[in-house]
DNA sequence: TAGCACCTATAGCGTTGCTATATGAACTGA
DNA sequence: TCAGTTCATATAGCAACGCTATAGGTGCTA
């Protein structure tokens, strides 16, 4: 009944608490199961831990590493919106595979507690996207960019989540990332011509100046003219107006 | 303590759970926390809801039926996708006012127990498409289009109430709300996109703003900023290093 | 009045998260 | 070598939890 006896037994409460977690259907877990699978009595949970949040944060802190892994591992495609539809999917799967673990991590956020795993998933995201910019084909700053792209992601895999595995369809999740990956790309279909309902051109290329400008160190400024210039750049690529 | 004495324990209750949930910030409600406040004793709960859950169940029935009412409310505008949107941002706005209803019906969802709401929600929202489609207006079938708009409405309100109600944007909302509706809208208007140069260098960059800033006639600027701004951009555009 | 549903209360069961206290092991410095 | 200190674990138990066995009170119909 109890995980590999020669783990130090902060491991195995670990391990105890995931595995438990993973095969618990959305039933709570209580203390005493996971002390029990881990071979170790009461307290030394409290005093590795702290609490039983203080456990299912742990447990959720590893978990995320896995995520971010996974987000890691794949080599940069050249291009960016393609890595990001990559990262889509990746995210998606991830919440298929460990749905527990999921919910707890994007699915229980509340405003005071939790907002620090969203806030990086968020900026791994934006990381990538901020490629897409200094390319030139971002519409929207990258920021706002990750936000969408990744509430989205997070509400799509909730939704397959909370269907049966039975009747999943995963077409759910294409045709929505790739809605969100055009609405915040630049077409550069028909040259600058077409200001009618998209980004101006101006807008598009300051975005793309503004990445490219945080990516690189260029010396061409002195930090006091760049910091102005970044300002106006900002002002720019913000603009709605075109 | 006890809520109005005149109402029948049934009601007590619900209003007390209610009650209790809202301002519960996430932690938990016990029974006796309800039962105290509804004015009751223990076994009255378990009579007529037969569990906590049973109990938790019929506030988020209610708490439903008033998201539906207020679904419903606005009478339509003759343009389906108007009211989507309309639909849209009703839908955020009761996940900001009751969050901690809101996560109970929507963030914490598992296979087995409770998709009926979502389901409910889902058809909801076909149904208005269903004018859209009858109306030519629209892409795909409206039973997907009304998974991916709801999926990503979801996300977006978890994402909203997660920030603190001080830094919670609600552009976020209206970006997301637009793109996906873009996305399943048969719009004629603007085009798809073609392949751009691919190359991304602050001084590509920085010409293409140039260009796109002398070819419109952008007001975010002063014309004295304007021109030290230019000055700077042809500075950067002339340098050597990419 | 009797009989019968219905509704509620008293009291208490087993389990939960957590802790006051104590014990053992490993290391430190003289 | 050994007292002193720190770390890690165990025994035992508390208050609060969800829930229920049982019984008493109410309002009906006859």
């Amino acid at each position: 009944m109890s995980l590999d006896g020669q783990l130090p037994p902060k491991m195995r409460l670990l391990r105890a608490a995931a595995e438990l977690l993973a095969n618990s259907a959305g039933a709570p877990v209580s203390t005493r199961q996971i002390t029990q699978l881990a071979g170790v009595s009461a307290p030394t949970l409290y005093h590795h831990f702290g609490d039983k949040e203080g456990l299912f944060d742990a447990v959720v802190a590893a978990g995320f590493e896995e995520y971010v892994a996974g987000e890691r591992d794949f080599a940069p495609s050249g291009q960016p919106l393609e890595d990001i539809r990559r990262m889509w999917d990746n995210h998606v799967q991830f919440g298929l595979n460990q749905p527990e673990l999921y919910l707890v991590m994007f699915g229980n956020i509340r405003p005071e507690s939790r907002p620090a795993i969203v806030a990086d998933a968020e900026s791994l995201m934006e990381e990538m996207l901020n490629k897409a910019a200094a390319a030139g084909q971002l519409n929207v700053q990258p920021r706002e960019a990750a936000r969408s792209i990744l509430a989205a992601n997070v509400g799509v895999t909730l939704m397959l989540i909370a269907e049966s595995a039975a009747e999943r369809n995963l077409e759910l999740s294409t045709m929505t990332r790739d809605a969100m990956i055009f609405a915040v790309s630049a077409d550069p279909a028909s040259g600058p011509a077409a200001g009618s309902t998209g980004k101006s051109s101006v807008v598009v290329a300051a975005i793309a100046l503004n990445a490219a400008l945080q990516a690189s160190h260029s010396d061409q400024l002195s930090s006091s003219e760049l910091k102005l210039f970044l300002e106006w750049l900002h002002r720019i690529s913000t603009s709605t107006a075109g």
